[in-house]
DNA sequence: TAAAATAAGTCAACATGGCTGACGTATTCT
DNA sequence: AGAATACGTCAGCCATGTTGACTTATTTTA
């Protein structure tokens, strides 16, 4: 019933267990839900935010930074399609990024048109400052809360993803221990 | 032990129960954890994003309409204070949305001084297109995954918050089934 | 080997949604 | 009467996304 995707909202909602229902007519859990997603997000992120405004850094060098050091070696292209956005937009804070030493471009021997982008010592330890209060507040949340181990809540999240968010997640498992 | 806040990452990650550690030195577990935080938030909104498109709107349209429904009557500045926003950059979005008949506004009986901002009918039917498919990914991850029940899910995702923003989830807890 | 495709980079222009600072206007509180 | 509050607005800045057009080097392919 509840698997059918067709259908309004009002029926799809209608069965639910729970009289409990917010000001909209939804299940109050869902609709907290949702909100859990806004808030957690935007505070799960504040602390490298903080951070990065002392570097003259953004988000957007976060990103980078991160995905740069989890795949060392990656093309930009690789990094572009994790991303989701154009090579104009990643230009201008992978630009910034090698100019001020935190990333390295070396050209692929096999292919000289590709080049393989690595942290620098200095990149690396910007990342891992930027991770530390992330990693800091999943501990936390880990000890604090009923939820045991991580495994059910990354299952729960992947679930939240698309479909090729998902296949990317697969290309990494396939390489898993290293690329 | 790893509840001491205080060390470095080095001392902290040290007595983790897995070797299998990401090539930031880090337990892979953890940085997936934070990967995830990423994808999920990013695909979760990507749905509303496309309906906001179609209206001319953004996500911070989506912002307003969301909390506006969910707290019919809420004032400018209990908006602007969940929101955690300046004025200005909710003037933009508000304006929009009152000139185009989404969010009425009313001037409040006691104090004059406060307008208080409601949803009107094509506001309601545009918030409820917008959470939608945001509600179905929850369900179907509910569905998918071994998770259980949202309890514990939300349970976690509120350890991830700052103090302030729980501080607020338990003003809307006090007076929960209305305002 | 000449032509096409690929990887990367660049210039210019535009949109969204944050921000600061400075004011203006009702309305209410002291 | 004067201070404080709630709201609104003008102007400009910044970060980061977008499109479109074009260049250069290198590799693939017909």
């Amino acid at each position: 019933m509840s698997r059918e995707k067709t259908g309004t909202s009002e029926e799809i909602f209608k069965d639910t267990q729970s009289g409990d229902v917010s000001p909209l007519g939804l299940p109050r859990e869902l609709v907290e839900a949702v909100e859990l997603m806004f808030f957690a997000y935007r505070d799960f992120v504040s602390d490298p935010d903080t951070i990065l405004e002392n570097h003259g850094f953004g988000r957007a060098h976060h990103r980078v930074l991160h995905f740069v050091g989890r795949r060392p070696g990656m093309s930009v292209s690789e990094l572009l399609h994790i991303l989701s956005i154009t090579k104009q937009s990643l230009s201008r804070v992978l630009k910034d990024l090698i100019e001020e030493k935190y990333i390295i471009q070396e050209t692929d021997e096999h292919d000289r048109r590709i080049k393989r982008l690595l942290l620098s010592p200095k990149g690396h330890e910007l990342h891992r400052n930027l991770i530390d209060p992330q990693i800091r507040r999943f501990q936390e949340s880990l000890e604090k809360s009923e939820i045991g181990t991580l495994e059910k809540w990354q299952e729960f999240m992947r679930h939240l993803t698309n479909t090729e968010t998902k296949i990317d997640f697969m290309d990494d498992a396939g390489r898993k221990h290293q690329l």
